[in-house]
DNA sequence: TTATTATATAGACAAACGTCTATTTGTCAA
DNA sequence: TTGACAAATAGACGTTTGTCTATATAATAA
């Protein structure tokens, strides 16, 4: 998945999607258990996982009727340093990571 | 100024804004410049840099008639940070990152 | 003062976006 | 095969966003 830092941008630049993200951050939910934590009709999450699912930014796991979604953690860190390395490279926060990253 | 996960987001979600940023990351400079090398009106880069600016994503120099803009980079790895602590705190970048900042 | 230059602000307009209801698709149980 | 449930898709609708032109504000030069 070759890395674009506007379509990244736009999926995590809203506030329901940010909440979903939080969700399923460290476990699997379904739709409907997420539905159930955001607060919004299913098709609006189904719309919102949609796009979190184009931007790479959610693992799916399929199971009979239930479709699970958690969070793609390794690729957002690799977004978020490449955002760093593209608009903050002077800093020490950027290097270290760099340092990290190279070794 | 209080780290806003939407507001950041929101503020590097657009192509254009992304330009800018480039464009000044590691220098100042002023709007008739940015204008020149982005290729949009003055009031759209205007535009663009007040959204900037609200975020606090860019610095501002005052000089005469002119103004001159800069990338905050503090700001913004500060606010990559964040997100990685948020979404992806499971990852061995971020451990690292937050080693470096807490040691 | 008046003219010029640099930037910001106001307002218009089309495109993109977030939400909803209605419907479709796919899976499982009876 | 039928019915029920889970999720995705389609389409409508109001809001937000990005761009433009026109204008205002502020600083400098003549």
């Amino acid at each position: 998945m070759k890395f674009d830092p506007v379509l990244f941008a736009k999926a995590i630049a809203d506030e329901t999607r940010q909440k979903i993200m939080g969700e399923c951050c460290c476990n699997w939910l379904s739709v409907s258990e997420i539905v159930e934590k955001v607060g919004f009709t299913q098709p609006t999450i189904s719309h919102h996982l949609a796009i979190l699912r184009d931007a790479n930014l959610v693992k799916i796991r399929e199971e009979g009727k239930q479709t699970f979604y958690s969070l793609n953690q390794e690729y957002i860190a690799v977004c978020c340093g490449q955002i760093m390395v593209k608009f903050a490279p002077e800093t020490s926060v950027t290097e270290n990571l760099l340092k990290v990253i190279n070794q």
